[in-house]
RNA sequence: GCCCCCAUAGUCUAGCGGCCCAGGACGUCACCCUUUCAAGGUGAAGAUCGCGGGUUCGAAUCCCGCUGGGGGUACCA
């Protein structure tokens, strides 16, 4: 079993981008291969310079390692697509393509295109499936033309008649997916840049690293059947695939955005999201063990692991879940642990050193019980405790009172416990409970209700 | 528009023909515990299993239609 996680280095990696990368690592682990990671960065136009590495870190963070990469190399490097089309490994497969009949040089522009799709629009055609002309020309005549300096896409001949089937592990109801080839177009294989655009690239790659499973997320089931297709002109076995279902958006109206939603990868860690807490959560976004348990190990997901129980239906981002099992999380770590954690989210406050001092490590470690249980995100530390480091202002006065209880009452309970409290000769802890006890005895209140204005 | 995928409570999900007049979790509410807040415990409300037809002795589970949602429709991935 040989899986991959494949991102396009357009940006910071989202969650939903992770999800993807931790279900084919957990195939991987569970089925003991290999889990690969390729750079896919053959849109130009997207580039943006700094993202794999940042990609990379945001998979490290959550701990997903890689068999074979960029970085680390392999059998199969380079990891890079730009740099696999420098070594020449797609132009020989593009050109056999070519030899065979089974893709045409296309000498229509963009702009002719753009024109084509606004004709076909305009006479209330929806649906543009473009065929070039050339695809019925003789190999020599394209040469020919290409011979002159015209520039050229290289595209595949998609067949006009019949259908085209595949199956996948998760969708279909163990049915294939059919799509009739009239619905296709003739896709472009080779950019007239001579990059290959993802459909090529990829293939290309998946067959010379041999991945068996192709676990991508649903957004490319549309794209599958050309992908069929492709495969079945290079003669070569196609592997397994599996579409993830998406993670949509909170409210459901569509799914993740890097642009309008606040999921980051790196955001997470940066708000004090535990990676263990992440794993776990991120397992659950289209993928259940069984009716009740939630919280697990990751050796426990990595055994239990299995693409049957992927969901076929979209995973929702969920906040909420994700910050309650953060604050699970956060809950098993000792004393110690959290007081690690939390120095860095202290220190960007300004509150402690970074690094911080022995003492100052000692102070937190203190007040790091007052706050372990209600913490949900480490990053509300210094909030919580920014009374030990700062003078506050005094709190808003409605919230002195307490369950079944009026204001006047408040006040009343509030003015005889100073008087109680300035009569008392020594303050201590027995002393003042004591004392206290007795005065909400006094009142006719319970003691939850005079401390909790105290 | 067309093509494809999907459809159980506010949300995530279990369920793959009888064990389900549907189980768990988040969220909500109540009570208990508690020096507050949390955490924890107990309990409650919340789903005619999207709608309509079939198949079957029996359907949340299989089939068809509809509706709804999502995805795709690029020389982006």
């Amino acid at each position: 079993m040989r899986v991959r996680f494949a991102p396009s280095p357009t940006g910071y990696l989202h969650i939903g981008g992770v999800r993807t990368a931790l279900f084919n690592w957990l195939f991987a682990k569970h089925y003991g291969g290999q889990f690969l990671l390729r750079i896919e960065d053959t849109d130009e136009a997207r580039y943006v310079p700094g993202a794999a590495d940042n990609l990379m870190e945001s998979l490290r963070w959550i701990g997903l390692n890689w068999d074979e990469g960029p970085d680390i190399g392999g059998p199969h490097a380079p990891y890079v697509q730009s740099q696999r089309k420098e070594v020449g490994i797609y132009q020989p497969h593009v050109e056999r393509l070519l030899a065979e009949g089974k893709a045409y040089m296309s000498f229509t522009t963009p702009e002719e295109l753009d024109q084509m799709r606004a004709d076909a629009e305009a006479r209330g055609i929806k649906a543009f499936r473009f065929r070039g002309p050339e695809r019925d020309w003789p190999l020599a005549q394209q040469q020919e033309l290409a011979a002159t300096g015209k520039p050229y896409t290289v595209r595949l001949k998609v067949p006009m008649e019949g259908s085209t089937s595949f199956h996948d592990l998760i969708r279909g109801g163990g049915q294939a997916i059919t799509v009739n080839n009239a619905e296709l177009y003739d896709i472009v294989l080779l950019k007239a840049t001579g990059m290959p655009v993802y459909h090529l690239a990829h293939l290309v790659d998946d067959h010379m690293m041999g991945i068996t499973h192709v676990m991508r997320s649903e957004e490319w089931v549309p794209s599958a059947p050309y992908h069929a297709l492709l495969y079945q002109a290079f003669g070569w076995q196609q592997p397994a695939f599996a579409h993830l279902p998406v993670v949509l958006r909170q409210d459901g109206k569509g799914k993740l955005s890097k642009r309008k939603d606040d999921v980051g990868a790196n955001r997470f860690w940066e708000r004090g999201y535990l990676a263990d807490a992440m794993f776990n959560y991120l397992a659950l976004q289209g993928w259940s063990y069984d009716d009740k348990t939630e919280i697990m190990t990751r050796d426990e997901i990595v055994e239990r692991f299995t693409i049957e129980k992927v969901q076929s239906s979209p995973a929702r981002w969920n906040p909420d879940k994700l910050r309650d099992m953060n604050g699970i999380y956060i809950r098993k770590l000792s004393t110690a642990e959290l007081t690690e954690l939390l120095l860095p989210h202290l220190a960007g406050a300004g509150y402690v050193g970074n690094p911080a001092s022995a003492e100052e490590r000692a102070y937190v470690e203190r007040l790091v019980p007052l706050i372990h249980e209600r913490l949900e995100e480490l990053g509300q530390a210094p909030e919580l405790l920014e009374f030990f480091f700062n003078d506050v202002s005094y709190p808003d006065p409605t919230l002195l009172i307490q369950k079944k209880m009026d204001a006047a009452g408040t006040v009343t309970a509030l003015r005889a416990a100073h008087e109680h409290l300035q009569a008392l000769p020594e303050w201590n802890e027995a002393s003042l409970e004591e004392a206290l006890r007795a005065l909400a005895d006094e009142l006719g209140l319970k003691p939850g209700q005079l401390f909790g204005t105290l």
